[in-house]
DNA sequence: ACTATAATTGCAAATGATTTGCATTTGCAA
DNA sequence: TTGCAAATGCAAATCATTTGCAATTATAGT
């Protein structure tokens, strides 16, 4: 793996930043700086590599974020932002399909889509 | 809600197939006798109605299944097939997301992908 | 049944996210 | 410092999905 100034950068966004990114956000974020098929090259890459993760939401773009432990997340469908989500029933769910369907689990994905507070205020206005 | 042959075709379709299907698969299935973009419009039509409901898997295509109660799915990497999963703790994320987020949640995904009992056997060999 | 009309369809072309070919540049190992 | 595989920028291609439009069809009201 070569430490190329783009994938410095991007890493070190994902430093400041805990939730989904997608490609285009990561373009901007970074001034048009690099080249959106090179953005694009990078994160295949650092999923192939384990580092980051992606997920597909409702709108159908590819979002990348880095995992940490369990954590799962909010999308609020009004604001578009995101909120971790700190709770998650995986072992459960491993021990169920292991026992039942025996099934050798390779990944899990969870999400929940919704209004967060302070949207839910707003529309009360 | 017009009663095409159309829509009575794919929805007869989901009476035998209780998995997710994309529109290509769909559009196969019924011998290309429909164009893909009239899937692709009953499609969203469906899922706008409720009837049925898309999830996007690692592939990054969109599939529609009738939902069921709380089901969710084990998706085979190697065959690419479906397993319904029976099991959701819906009901303890929501408390948890309501109660401590004071979020209006309006809907989750959640599914899990591996590997089939059928397909570690022949791993195996 | 028949007709009017709005909804649905097929086709072709557009879209939008993502990928790829290729010539040039760059990080890193020797 | 040099050599070379890996990474980049650019433009063009690709793939799933959407859309405009003219023709067709299902259904409510006669």
């Amino acid at each position: 793996m070569k430490l190329t100034k783009t994938r410095k950068d991007i890493l070190k966004l994902y430093d400041k930043i805990d939730y989904p990114l997608n490609a285009e956000e990561i373009h901007n974020l970074l001034n048009g700086e690099y080249d959106l098929s090179t953005i694009y090259r990078n994160l295949n890459f650092f999923e192939k590599e384990h580092i980051l993760k992606s997920i597909v939401f409702s709108d159908k773009i590819t979002y990348y974020y880095k995992p940490k432990g369990h954590t799962h997340f909010i999308y609020c469908i009004k604001c578009k932002k995101f909120e971790r989500l700190n709770l998650c029933f995986e072992k459960e769910y491993r021990t169920y399909i292991e026992n039942n369907m025996h099934f050798k689990i390779t990944d899990h994905i969870l999400y929940f889509e919704g209004i967060c507070n302070d949207c839910q205020k707003k529309e009360g206005e």
